[in-house]
DNA sequence: TTCAGGAGTGTTACCGTTCCCAAACGCGGC
DNA sequence: GCCGCGTTTGGGAACGGTAACACTCCTGAA
């Protein structure tokens, strides 16, 4: 059955067109210095013998696998999946393979290991699905020769090139949605107090409250999940001045939601809800979720451009690059004016 | 910035320690012929070094790159992220970096062309996220010196070792715990008609109905996602008769839930539904759903082992191993006894 | 005392590319 | 006819490891 299939070499394809093995290297690299007819020879010996390159001999010479790597945090999630798969598409269509090291937590431990395992196995260049300082200041310690972009966490103040959404204005678009619609305010239940994502979105949230001179009532950052979400939504809903609640995402405005729904409080009636992120079947919730868009897949792709960009470019940005991708409200029927 | 900082290599570690090269490849390959003191005097110059041995290099020569591929279909969903972590997580604990290969779609072509790419990468082995058949017959036509294992498709009529969850036996969990509960019959929300994991529900869930001489309720394949279960609830809540719902998935069984509350039938009161996956929040739907859970992640892991076994055997099996995992039902708040 | 055999180590070849340099070739201008 | 120069090609030498083999000790049995 393991049937001796000899696969062919660089040495094979020369021998068959009848030229030395550099120039089947000069046509495989598309040297202009090969005559016409010589280098159709070659490509039709390539051919005829199924020959491919082996990555391995190249790797070892230019010190360039053609591979990237990904650190990857929570990616069970949708939000870190879609990234993911933004980035192996993009990576593809540019000629690499990515290599996924995922992080069970995200202390600088962790990541660092993951940054050396990609090492070791000489990545081009190391994407952070980042969402937390510890991660950027792991990268940051990673060897000079490695170029590192984090991706989905905090902004400007990093010294890493970052891609991120603006929390802010999602947030802010949100709020504003609310007011907009005759609420005298708006209560947030936010994400994680440790997590830059979580507190831009309240900065935003907090913002918008202060342009509109609307009171800013408090907050109680917990986790990203629906429980969370849940418990919170059970205090907010004994409070009968609760009419609008901005949710930090997705999964906390369906905690919110059930919460309201066994108080008895009907949304949008009497309160409205708006959640973050858009996940792919919040508009099935009950009632269909009005939310904050992130594209995340985009915000991968952007991410490998940048990461190219700056693996190409002869290093003349001072300051690392960021690149901000702006969110989009999607109203459904979790939001109306107030009774 | 770019400061010279001289990787070692093996010739330096030599040189430092005062042995061959070959002395210092033995003590990495832990090699039993080499004396104590000798080996400990090279990992001390390794240390010192910051020595780290160039995996281009090895490859090369003994044709194991340490590298898994993944070929993944839809990753930005939670099943097969989640069976990705399982894999990854395993993969790294047994010293395996994993590369990802993602395809668009289902058909043979890219599944192919995901394979050239991995095996170009000198991948040691292949998992295919793999649900529908198309795939594994791209998998068989893989080059005979890969190994290929198949993820979450089809069961044992495959000619490529799988590991797949029991679907038939979820779905009869779910339909037995609705007959249970005094329901004459079961209708099912069923997955796209093209699926095997999809037809594996179907049967298990008309197995049970039959073994309990119930009738059988005409089913409509259609598609994965939560408005596929709104439109079909839509139908369902219509027909006074239907008083429990068997859905194909979470997402589906979230669209029918939102339909029948639209329609103004209550759950569990009125109906009852079930739902397959157990994705992150479905204890968080209207109301907290009653679901069959998979287990990803061991999944993934099962199917890593799986895939380790095939490489390291003499090839004695003949027929290639299929592993099944059975899933678990769990009981929320969808679900109850007829009025 | 000799010799087999194993432990410990070094020497050399080789994996399949790319890079550096030199050689062969064609061609126009003096 | 010779020289200079650009194009095309080939012959080595890396790259950094592992494998095969040879060699030196050392031990214990004949």
């Amino acid at each position: 059955m393991a049937s001796k299939k000899p696969v062919a070499v660089m040495r094979d394809v020369a021998k068959l067109a009848g030229v030395s093995h550099q120039t089947v290297s000069r046509v495989l690299n598309e040297h202009p210095n090969v005559r016409q007819e010589t280098r159709e020879r070659v490509l039709e010996a390539m051919e005829s013998l199924d020959y491919r390159r082996n990555l391995a001999a190249r790797t070892l010479v230019t010190r360039q696998s053609h591979t990237l790597g990904i650190i990857g945090f929570e990616t069970t999630l949708f939000g870190p999946a879609s990234m993911l798969y933004g980035i192996e598409d993009a990576a593809r269509t540019a000629g690499y393979l990515v290599s996924i090291a995922m992080v069970r937590n995200l202390d600088r431990r962790p990541v660092l290991e993951a940054v050396d395992r990609l090492r070791q196995h000489a990545v081009d260049g190391i994407i952070a699905i980042a969402p937390k300082p510890a991660v950027t200041n792991g990268l940051l310690q990673a060897p000079s020769d490695l170029y590192c972009v984090a991706v989905g966490g905090a902004g400007e103040t990093e010294a890493v090139p970052t891609v991120r959404i603006d929390n802010a204005t999602g947030a802010r678009l949100a709020t504003e949605h609310l007011l907009a619609l005759g609420h005298s305010t708006v209560h947030h239940v936010a994400g994680p107090a440790d997590w830059p994502e979580a507190q831009e979105r309240i900065a935003g949230w907090r913002d918008a409250l202060n342009r509109a001179g609307a009171v800013v009532p408090p907050i109680v950052p917990q986790s990203w999940n629906a429980e969370s979400g849940y418990l919170q939504g059970q205090r907010l809903a004994r409070d009968e001045s609760v009419t609008a609640v901005f949710c930090a995402n997705d999964r906390i405005a369906l905690g919110v939601l059930r919460a309201l729904h066994e108080a008895g409080r009907r949304v949008p009636e009497e309160v409205s809800v708006v959640g973050f992120d858009d996940m792919p079947d919040s508009g099935y919730f009950l009632p269909p979720l009005t939310t904050v868009r992130q594209d995340f897949a985009e915000l991968g792709r952007r991410s490998l451009t940048l990461l190219l960009e700056h693996m190409a470019g002869p290093d003349d940005a001072e300051s690392p690059a960021h690149v901000t991708v702006t969110p989009e409200l999607i109203v459904r029927g979790s939001t109306a004016a107030p009774r």
